[in-house]
DNA sequence: GACACAGTTGCAAAGATTCTCAACTGGAAT
DNA sequence: ATTCCAGTTGAGAATCTTTGCAACTGTGTC
């Protein structure tokens, strides 16, 4: 189980395997999502919808993103109490490095781990769906 | 991979190594979460922290439960969309398998994987602080 | 294309969490 | 024990997120 390629993932089609409608807000949604190197939150996630079609609602955004969220299309990442924000999952699957000083994301893949993962779930009866795992660490400084 | 025992840490040794004062509302604080087995959300640890001092403000549990994830001596579950909730870091450091059906938490804790984060954090030029690691699972079903 | 129905939406309201700030307090220094 | 001050608190406002519900809309079926 584990997506190989790096291209511009086709969520649409991804969306309609799990059984899930392609309406006019998502599709504007992933656009934005697709087509942003940033890492915005949902309200600035819902101003840029908004510009395209006014009609748009702040739950649906959200709802949205719980959504793929859910679907691991995206990331959410919490910094210090602030409002969560998303990043487009790539193809393929990766953890992330929190640079605790500068809240600076690092991406990182290690088969090993996902591996070792899995022995372990199935220890434990179960199967994973999906898995978080989140690095938070300190630049390492030789100077001082 | 082995799993770990309950232990009751001394929280506010830990509390005092890392420069924090022990006020009133943590040390009630602590208590409840020293002494409780299931995992509460904030209001229900707000709750419980009336009935002893009824002067404790919902924000001070909140900051609270802030500072003492900060530090590695609560974890916490955001379930799908609830309130989070928290857990008491026994003594020894645990990653999480959660059930997605039932919500149920299985702590677990491999040597392995630990070990592998360091390397990945070093070669990227990083310590690693602390770190977070969430199995999503669905129980083994051999019946059918 | 028209129909039907379950999934989805927008809105408003509720719920969860953080923030602001003046008042208060733990604990270090005296 | 008293003083002092940075850290902490309570209260409520502000912000962020989810939810309930009636109206709407994709998508499969004819």
């Amino acid at each position: 189980m584990k997506h190989t390629f790096n291209q511009k993932p086709d969520y649409e089609k991804e969306l309609r395997n799990a059984g899930v409608r392609i309406t006019r807000p998502r599709r504007i949604i992933l656009d934005i999502l697709t087509s942003t190197e940033d890492h915005p939150d949902a309200m600035k996630i819902f101003h840029r919808a908004i510009e395209i079609d006014d009609s748009i609602s702040l739950s649906t955004v959200y709802r949205t993103m719980n959504l793929l969220e859910e679907m691991g299309a995206i990331h959410r990442h919490a910094f210090n109490g602030g409002p969560s924000r998303f990043e487009q999952a790539h193809g393929e699957h990766h953890d992330h490095l929190i640079d605790v000083d500068t809240g600076a994301v690092i991406e990182f893949k290690s088969d090993k781990i996902e591996k070792l993962q899995e022995e372990i779930a199935k220890s434990l009866g179960y199967d994973i769906i999906h898995h978080r795992l989140e690095l938070y660490g300190r630049k390492i400084d030789r100077s001082s």
